[in-house]
RNA sequence: GCACCGAUGGCGAAGUGGCUAACGCGCUGGUCUGCAAAACCAGUAUUCAUGGGUUCAAAUCCCAUUCGGUGCUCCA
């Protein structure tokens, strides 16, 4: 049986997922240009690569995951002339941004970081290599291309027929000097900027200029992956130009096989519409924590949907996420307090036979789903159903300590993926108004969030136990004005039989 | 313009020929509670964008139309 059945954009349809001729599998997958803070469609797809990355190695493969980071690009380019920064200078900071992200949303970093800027020489020695097989040639203006007419089976990724190809396309100025349009950037020739100093460039035998977009994801796979490897990821945005000209420019300088499967994540939606600045519906995670959305829900939501679907990304439905998340962490707390000998309220020792039965096919359901292209969607459900019979039968008594045991363990498989039992949300909002207080930015955060923030665990537990007081003195109308005035501030507040739960909303 | 993908309840979404169309959120009523919250129970789409067709049988297959998205140009 398949460890995961997943759709190759290669061949168009669905094939098992697995390592080749190697211990480990070993797959890349295009990390962001660090010119700006990331959007949340941006880490839809480290989402989901993550969902992938995660559950594989639940199933037992060893990953190498290799992921790049464009900091030499036009935009880069661009606004650090204009801020009159190096362009290191200027594109670190947003990278260091862009991991903090990363771990903020629980996405697991990758074994390997590779930065464009570092791995000049192996770009050389690819357009080198293509140059002496004639794919590659020097133009006018120094720069080189890539001959795309040389190459057969150009858009074998993208299902391109090479005339509409043609047709499509628009000579870019500064390109002019080209054989064909369709032939693209292997390596730029230095330019001047507007002010009149060169931009940013290496001297190597290609001349002095910096690389082509394409050309550094071809040169770090190979580095750090072999010439053929298991799998390639990205936004569905890249598989065209960008992972056509990778494999154009990979395959005809080794004549191997590149990547074996391919992966594309769909674009969000936002609101129905495109995500976009001028649409107003452009948003950055740090966006959202400053409005007082949490990290978790934002993760949950982006992945409940399929990878290969479009997701429309609502408000509401970040909310709902956040609501949802709450059931399962409300349940899981029940079940590792039943599953505790030593807690206030275990649950009655032995198994239920039928609750067991109903545990392991939800674990069955469950990673059947997964394995299934990833159906996100289909396993959440499996998650869901456990909890609500689960629930039915603790309250009906019938759930024995074995059972909380055996669920506590699924619980463990569905976190290992999804990952959001854990509640990081009130320190992570609270390192996102740290970071907006030293950019500048605190004005834009929800007034709302910082009252809720500024209100200490500790005293919270006291008004807490303030109330508890009042209420054994039978004194309900001050226990419902602390309650009230907590849940004004976001704080909600549970009596239990075992004793009062906050938590903040 | 050309190519490709999609349209399922109030919202998100699973399901790709055959049991009462999953699951989450929301809403309404009930149980529990001093009152709440949490949890549970019941209800909430006779129907899957629209029109036609194939079939004993269609949300699922085919054709057309409408709307949305993507690529052809920088984009996750």
């Amino acid at each position: 049986m398949a460890t995961l059945d997943l759709f190759n954009t290669l061949s168009g349809t669905v094939q098992p997922l697995s390592a080749v001729g190697a211990p480990e599998l070993r797959m890349y997958c295009c990390g962001p240009t660090v010119y700006d803070y990331g959007h949340i469609g941006n880490f839809r797809t480290f989402l989901h690569v993550d969902v992938l990355r995660r559950f594989l190695r639940q199933q037992g493969v060893a990953i190498r995951y290799v992921m790049n980071i464009t900091d030499v690009d036009d935009k880069i380019i661009r606004n650090a002339a204009s801020a009159g920064l190096p362009i290191a200078e200027y594109a670190r900071p947003f990278e260091t941004a862009f991991f903090e992200d990363l771990e903020a949303l629980g996405i697991e970093r990758p074994e390997i970081i590779a930065r464009a800027t570092e791995c000049i020489p192996e770009m050389v020695a690819l357009v080198e290599q293509l140059a002496a097989k004639e794919f590659a040639y020097q133009a006018e203006d120094g720069s080189w291309y890539f001959r795309v007419a040389r190459d057969e089976d150009y858009g074998k990724l993208a299902k391109k027929d090479l005339d509409q190809i043609e047709d499509g396309a628009r000579i870019e100025s500064g390109e002019f000097n080209k054989d064909a349009v369709r032939d693209f950037a292997l390596w730029k020739a230095v330019k001047a900027l507007p002010d009149g100093s060169k931009e940013a460039s290496w001297q190597t035998p290609l001349g002095d200029g910096r690389p082509g977009w394409h050309l550094e994801c071809s040169a770090m796979a190979s580095k750090f992956l072999g010439d053929t490897f298991d799998l390639h990821a990205g936004g569905e945005d890249l598989m065209f130009p960008h992972h056509e000209n990778e494999i154009a420019q990979s395959e005809s300088a080794t004549g191997k096989l590149f990547a074996r499967h391919w992966m594309h994540v769909r674009f969000l939606l936002v609101e129905g519409k495109k995500m976009s600045k001028s649409e107003g519906n452009f948003y950055t995670l740090r966006d959202l924590l400053l409005r007082g959305h949490r990290v978790s829900a934002l993760r949950f939501l982006l992945i409940s949907v399929p990878y290969r679907h479009q997701l429309n990304f609502t408000f509401e439905d970040l909310a709902a996420s956040a609501n949802a998340i709450d059931r399962l962490r409300t349940f899981h707390k029940r079940m590792v307090k039943g599953a505790d000998p030593k807690s206030i309220a275990p649950f009655a020792e032995g198994i239920n036979p039928a609750i067991e039965e109903g545990t392991t096919q939800a674990a069955e359901l469950y990673t059947a789903a997964l394995a299934n292209d990833l159906n996100t969607a289909e396993a959440r459900a499996a998650i869901f159903d456990l909890v609500r019979a689960a629930n039915t039968a603790t309250d009906q008594g019938t759930l024995l300590r074995g059972n909380a045991v055996q669920i506590l363990a699924v619980l463990d498989l569905f976190d290992g993926v999804f990952a959001v039992l854990k509640d990081r949300d009130a320190e992570l909002t609270r390192a996102a108004l740290v970071w907006a207080e030293k950019e500048n930015r605190l004005n834009e955060a929800d007034p709302a969030l910082l009252e809720t923030l500024a209100f200490s665990d500790a005293e919270i537990d006291a008004l807490v136990a303030e109330r508890t007081l009042a209420k054994k003195q039978r004194n309900f109308a001050r226990a419902d004005a602390i309650r009230n005035d907590l849940l004004g501030k976001g704080i909600l507040l549970e009596d239990a039989k075992d004793g009062v739960r906050w938590k903040r909303k």
